[in-house]
DNA sequence: GATGAATGAGCATTCATTCAT
DNA sequence: GATGAATGAATGCTCATTCAT
């Protein structure tokens, strides 16, 4: 295999992460399990990674970079203002939708205090409020959302609430589908930002 | 004392509750230490509460409980509409602006899978979210928000960017002023509601 | 009340040990939930007993003790031989038949290793010992009994066997008729000893 | 070391068992201990048993198991009756005599009433009793005993005598040869069985 | 004497991590 | 690199005992 190429075993042993992690949370997962999942010995998880803890932070670095790259892909194909929103809400809950393990784990382990954990998690934390706000300030400056907005604000509001509706569908474990809900999303984002 | 005051010891083990687990989080903080911090033996805590789970559990039914009444009991001096869209988020915001630990404990621990814990908690959850709900019901009758909005959809989006402004105050750590966003959020809900 | 009587509060803590302690076992069984059965305060329980090894060798003292001085008394009313071994046997599984918990409190812990226990309870162990001893040394002299018999063997022979005799019954938790096993097991014992 | 052979730490920590349940009894012996006594970590022994109860019953299932089929291999060897007894009484004592710790466990914990704990020894208890009832009734049927003979009242008898001859020994503490009681043993038990 | 809340030592058990094979 | 048995520190929880009221 060349350097480039990432381990298969790696990536079976952060697939295993989301599953096991997402539905015992952190805590209540124990390395053991996740490697029986993984298909490889307790040891094993240790050639790829320090601590436990690097597993959700890998997970984070990994599936949330990967979303965000997506996001932001998107979004570069729509323009500024109504149409980004739409775009970013859609592309986000169908995300989630279709990987209820994943939406668990970001979104319960989003808020972490142990700072091993916190540290690690920022980077791909930043880069996802970063979008948001790029977003917005792209969508201000194309005249489309109100000059007067404050950027902060409005990226709080649109994480914070794109964090609750899935938060909300993830531990209510119905089958409603998520995704239906991002033109009501988009659109209140839209009137408040106007 | 008189017969009706609940126990000093009840409470003293509540507050160092929410210091430790504010500030070490649940799973990292042990009950000997939460014992240490309240004044009593580590055994003193197991008359009171009969799981170290259950110290979570209560610490919501009380400082979330209180948190909601308080809340409501605002709301219900204001017209519906905008204006008590400014109380709830200048409450909300102030409330947690005065004790982190406290907002700590409550926005982290909020979304938390382990089913003892969850079931606990839900209650509390449901008023608050009713809360917010009933908010929005009052303020479609009494004209005051547009009569299409979704109410699940508005209460997710109070509720979510509520939440991500404080978690995002007590993650950065800052000494900024976090109730000085509400009138802000207030317009900012105002007009995704009309 | 006089100094010799004995208090009631000692008799309700001595009477809920039988009862505890037969059913737990003296391991699992509590001393708040002895006193709870007995109907007094945790506390009240060290006015009467200075440590939880007491209460069981209490019992002993005066349960087995009790018993003892009437399986003398029976017997001294018979001839020595086959007919004090007929009373030997029926009294004593009579009175266990009667008393499942005593039965269980004093064959089970009858052997137990923790010294304070061992130390307290041989006092009342030998004197049924003696008994048993005493009775074959008086048939062996009236001639019923072979005086060739060994009195240690033949003691440990009727002690083992009647005690067999109730665990088994104890253990079982069946409803026969223990008492129904005292003609057999006499017999057996008599000619044994011939 | 081949692949049949029983895991050696398995065997340690059953010997180490034996040998602190025997001196401290089971509730006052520690997994600790018993770990410090084979010679492995205290969590090694979580790797072979599940509960610390598992270590008695495992230690009944083998030694007992053990035993009763060594009694039951010299039984094969000897005429019903007499013979037997002689045998059955012998090999008994000596066994014991020979390992004053496994007597210690084995008869002192031979009552034992915690569910996990009873249910888990009562197959080894039956089979010793059991092989105790077919050695009367090969008797019977030979014309050795008598056939008036209660089976079950002869198996209280024998079980009871030989458990108390060891219990005595192991109590009291004295180097006297245990063994030495066999045909005096034998010979009360065949002259109540005829 | 009676009470029962408070104490804290003690212990079973778990599990992240290591390392000899 | 892969394995999984071994490790032992860490912790929740129990309960005999004490003592202020």
């Amino acid at each position: 295999m060349s350097a480039s190429e990432p381990s298969k075993k790696h990536a079976q042993i952060l697939d295993a992460s989301v599953d096991v992690i997402g539905n015992r949370g952190f805590y209540e997962a124990s390395v053991s399990e996740i490697a029986r999942k993984a298909g490889v010995a307790t040891g094993t998880v240790y050639n790829y990674f320090e601590r436990k803890e690097d597993l959700l932070v890998e997970v984070f670095r990994k599936f949330l970079g990967d979303h965000v790259r997506a996001i932001r892909s998107q979004l570069s194909q729509d323009r500024p203002g109504r149409a980004q929103l739409e775009t970013l809400c859609y592309t986000h809950l169908k995300r989630f939708e279709d990987n209820r393990s994943l939406a668990a784990v970001l979104h319960i382990h989003w808020r972490e205090v142990q700072p091993i954990i916190r540290v690690g998690i920022l980077p791909a934390l930043l880069s996802w409020f970063d979008t948001i706000a790029k977003m917005l300030e792209d969508g201000v400056a194309a005249g489309e959302f109100s000059s007067g907005i404050d950027v902060r604000q409005g990226r709080i509001l649109i994480v914070g609430a794109l964090d609750e509706a899935v938060t909300s569908w993830v531990m209510a474990g119905t089958e409603h589908p998520l995704s239906q809900d991002a033109p009501g999303m988009a659109a209140m984002f839209d009137k408040a930002l106007s």
